[in-house]
DNA sequence: GAACGTCTACTCGGATAACTCATGTCCGAGTGATTTTGG
DNA sequence: CCAAAATCACTCGGACATGAGTTATCCGAGTAGACGTTC
């Protein structure tokens, strides 16, 4: 039970992007040069973000990808999701259906209690990652780390080389 | 970030196992019967929850598996890691040091605040996990389907052929 | 000088390989019960 | 009849194929800006 690595270049770029002036793009490019991530894979990554409504994408010269909505309206859970795909990570698939006893007219995703404590722990999971917004963490990340926000606006905007 | 299908079998297999009288083993043929499952790879899964100590293997005729401690003793998240590893899920590839301002002996899996995040959510996760026992299931079990002691036990004896 | 048409360069987007890990299977080592044989 | 030893069948245990999903890469479609040309 692994999770995908995207998961952290997503989340990282969506929280770089909080930095920029609204409305302003970034090419997957100058994303990428930012942690030395292969681009287009990265880019891959950022599709999903944009199919899942959380990024807009803008074609073209001085295109890229800029946040759908306020840091405010984005949750960690957001993010995880539209890499990861929505479903839980424990999926029942209803072996007590093969057992002694067994209906086929019982739906045991409902009926068996591992599945409903297997849920359980996965609801707390996502309510945790739903309570926590990108601009909670951009403020967090400005009060402890003061220089990061101008780091990154000037990186993201103008990058060396 | 998919849980591996052998999770399911083990948490299903250990909780039949607390029906049976202390001590009596069942072999890896006959949970698999029970289901319907593998019988190899069914067997493979319960050499993991050997691995952690939560099975004890009893070699020979009459052998096969038991539970090595009490079900009050044995939690999910022990079944759980037994099978998918102790690691989390989310694993921080310290991306942090790549990036502008990235010190080498900073240990971004406790500086990077995306990390502690997703470390919270799996926290949470584990202690849902843990706070279930085995023996709670069982008692659970017990109350809202009073036939399946007695029919789980009766199975794994003598299984019907 | 201004407006229009064309052209270019840059961007995303999806289709396409390579590789890792979970899934599934097999046969050998070990062991305890059973049977057989001798006293 | 009893005991001891050899046999045997049954079990786990780890080593070996297989397949799906993630990882990684590439090139084409589309677009906005820039440039040159013309009125």
């Amino acid at each position: 039970m692994k999770m995908a690595e995207g998961v952290e270049w997503a989340l990282h770029s969506c929280l770089n992007m909080t930095w920029l002036q609204p409305g302003r793009a970034v090419s997957a490019a100058r994303l990428a040069a930012f942690y030395g991530l292969p681009t287009a894979y990265l880019n891959k990554q950022l599709q999903a973000l944009v199919r899942a409504g959380i990024l807009r994408s803008v074609s073209g010269p001085r295109g890229g990808f800029r946040l759908a909505r306020a840091p405010e309206e984005i949750t960690l859970l957001d993010v995880v999701t539209a890499i990861e795909g929505a479903e839980e990570a424990f999926r029942c698939a209803q072996i007590l259906r093969q057992g002694p006893g067994g209906r086929a007219d019982v739906d045991y995703r409902q009926a068996c209690l591992i599945s409903q404590a297997m849920r359980r722990a996965d609801l707390a999971w996502r309510r945790e990652l739903a309570g926590q917004t990108l601009a909670q963490l951009r403020e967090a990340v400005g009060d402890r780390y003061p220089d990061t926000p101008r780091n990154t606006r000037e990186r993201l905007v103008a990058p060396p080389s």
